[in-house]
DNA sequence: TTACAAAGTTAGATTAATCTAACAAATATT
DNA sequence: AATATTTGTTAGATTAATCTAACTTTGTAA
């Protein structure tokens, strides 16, 4: 087990490796220009690096297609993914972080080169499956389940659904689900849905009625109750 | 209080001020040469870094004269040690490490980017004066206990002293001294010293009488019981 | 089907951190 | 004092990761 720790990646590599992972989670490819997008680095220095990946056979690069990741690409990747949310959760469980706190303090930690350091974490934790905004922890082969949630605004009216995971985990997403008290596993009635912007007026935690625009509901991903 | 984190030094940067500080910890100034053994990085390299650290005011350099840290140079030095040392206390007495293991992750850590994590980590602790080796953790302010222990081969034949502090934590001479079960506050007797060498026959823990080398009783540094 | 916009590449510059080779200053040894 | 050794600097090259400007390819819309 923890085979793929000697491939030794650089900080820099290892983002883009996540970055392709995440983007291509489901069309399978990623461009040069959603890459750039996504980390904020211009063209050029991402077609560079696709380059250098290529080289490395850790992506699958041609001038002007979309890249992919390859079988040791995808594990690389992999462990990266599992180091960041493994960290995220012990921010949260051991450390007593909030959930809208940790996301940018494991994207430095995930770098850590130490394997030690991420079985002990994975230990202290009892091995969890999923981070505190509720995506799934790769197990140490570099294998994640892969059940895809729907979006709250996929949901029709008078569904019961509840709150499994958050596809945004930045610190200003999460303090507004915190003010509005929502957190991972409340459960959620759909009174209704407006049809002109797609907000949903919602209850929960015996709240009377409140509103959440369709942007929010993009981003919270639920488990059916009923249909 | 945490009136230094507004300070951003680079990764390397620190590491720099770190190096100075401790290898200035008794003679007060640095030579070059010196910075240049310690960090194993070639000697214009470090020239080069001294004359960018003048510029930002956090050394004083001259031409051929020894370095030494100015007040906001030492402050920003004393916050490094401060993480280094809080993160070496979290890793053994959070995470389960040995005193062994916890050097070179630390060394890593230290340059996280995120003051509360440190005050977490502190807060877990109860605030802890030392770190597992035994060296004092800088307060908040930057202000360290100095009072330099003496080694135990200082010490004279016949006194009883307790192991205060190693001042080598390299994984290499911390694991020998597990093979010999000598760890922090083991009360040691010396027995006898050979004039040769300055070897040390000690006893402790109910042990007979076992020989250490002076490179090793140079390194063990020891709170005196009597005199 | 031509024209325009979006996406992608090439070329060349920049920055931080490092190196080697050559030279200069300071210090130690004879 | 002369010489040798150690220490330190300068100059210039290198590497990883980034950028901008200019150009090319691809895809879309007129
Ligand atoms: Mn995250
Ligand atoms: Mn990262
Ligand atoms: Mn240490
Ligand atoms: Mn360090």
């Amino acid at each position: 087990m923890y085979s793929y720790i000697c491939l030794m990646n650089s900080l820099t590599e290892e983002n883009y490796l996540k970055a392709i992972y995440s983007l291509s989670a489901d069309r399978g490819t990623v461009n040069v220009n959603d890459l750039s997008k996504r980390l904020d680095i211009r063209m050029p220095t991402v077609t560079s690096m696709m380059k250098k990946l290529a080289e490395r056979k850790l992506v699958r690069y041609e001038k002007y297609k979309p890249v992919s990741l390859t079988p040791k690409g995808e594990k690389a990747a992999m462990y990266v993914v599992r180091k960041h949310r493994l960290t995220e959760m012990f921010l949260v469980e051991i450390m007593g972080f909030g959930w809208e706190e940790v996301h940018d303090i494991a994207e430095q930690i995930e770098h850590v080169k130490s394997a030690e350091f991420f079985r002990k974490m994975d230990e202290l934790l009892g091995h969890p499956s999923f981070d505190p905004h509720g995506s799934p922890i790769p197990d140490p082969e570099g294998n994640i389940r892969r059940d895809p949630l729907p979006a709250l605004s996929e949901c029709r009216e008078g569904e019961k659904v509840s709150l499994s995971a958050v596809s945004d985990s930045s610190s200003e997403f999460l303090t507004f689900l915190n003010s509005r008290r929502l957190s991972l596993g409340t459960e959620i009635n759909i009174l209704s849905i407006e049809p002109f912007d797609g907000s949903m007026m919602l209850s929960y935690d015996g709240t009377s009625g409140q509103v959440f625009s369709k942007v929010v509901c993009d981003k919270l991903l639920v488990g059916r109750k009923e249909k």
